[in-house]
DNA sequence: GAGTTTCGCTACGCTACCGTAGCGTAGCGA
DNA sequence: TCGCTACGCTACGGTAGCGTAGCGAAACTC
């Protein structure tokens, strides 16, 4: 019933594409580098997709890292273990090098800005989830924001000042978020 | 001495290679899109500068805004006068589309990574100073972190999250920024 | 094993763009 | 006014990339 040969070759396709895009950036990534890395002929590829675009989007979208849940008991210790995910996520390929072009991308495509909402919402999905059980334990009385104080200078760093993620800074960022919520 | 043909033809194609980047980012910043949109004969555009590379960069130098420096006493006062004069680089034009191009240029080519550490340095400096004042007041202990902390946040809404920058979010920023250095 | 589907390959046509050359013209400084 | 310089224009040569067509071969299904 189902062709592994389809499989097969999507998937040659899209991690050449990844690789690419990690590489150059979406200028690089062109039909025909792709087909020359994968080793799939460029006619495959429009046989599964019907231009250049849908096959970015696709490679993209094949890499949005899942969620990783987390529940330590405090706001805390949930917003540290987000963090050091987090910072793994922004500094480790393929996610780090594909961030910044996704974000450039998306300004013009609304495709990708999809794909980019998407992989927002991610990692906002935990943050909310964790300030969830904050308030029901009573332990915080003002939810709002803390996502943006929390991710945006882990964001700003990977970025704009292009400095690491390291263990003071993460713990400085979680104090923060968490002072303004008292 | 001075020949004003050559600063008007400059500014022309400088202008209109910004126009052209705010409208369709860095692929769409062709010379000869640039030399239609200018008026200015390719063959000009090349007199001036030996490549494609060069002009996009000098365009890009060309709108880097100047800081806006701020005293109002306290250093919340003077944050929250930061954040607002930020707010409208990160949301009007040419600035706040051309942000986004910028980071992801940066990544793969040195020269206008350095006009972007540039502008970074721009937007940190009166932040630093106002901090540095700060200190002298005895106003607060822990200095270090306070601009990833106050800007992280502003630059996220506008890449990530894309929300606006309203009043009572940048309270609450400039409010968890001070609060953790006390 | 027979038939079907997917594949790789080669060869295109087309467009966009880069960067250069040569020429006549118009604006500039002195 | 005169010489110089920057200008616009047209025309290139060359490259890269998109997307398509037709073919035989190989891989898969049943």
């Amino acid at each position: 019933m189902a062709d592994p040969r389809v499989a097969r070759s999507r998937r040659a396709i899209l991690d050449a594409a990844v690789e690419l895009l990690v590489e150059h950036g979406f200028a690089g990534a062109t039909v025909e580098a792709i087909s020359a890395r994968s080793g799939a002929a460029k006619t495959t590829i429009y046989r599964q997709w019907p231009d250049k675009h849908a096959v970015l989007k696709a490679a993209v979208e094949s890499i949005v890292p899942p969620a990783a849940p987390s529940d330590t008991g405090s706001l805390r210790g949930d917003l540290v273990a987000f963090a050091h995910d987090l910072d793994g996520i922004l500094h480790t390929p393929p996610t780090s090098a594909l961030i910044p072009g996704l974000i450039d991308t998306a300004e013009r495509d609304p495709g990708l800005a999809a794909v980019l909402a998407d992989f927002t919402a991610q990692r906002r999905k935990p943050v909310y989830e964790a300030v969830a059980r904050a308030v029901g334990r009573g332990e915080i009385k003002r939810p709002e924001f803390v996502a943006d104080l929390f991710l945006g200078p882990l964001f700003y760093r990977r970025l704009l000042s292009r400095e690491p993620l390291d263990d003071a800074f993460i713990e400085r960022v979680v104090d923060a978020a968490l002072a303004s919520t008292r």
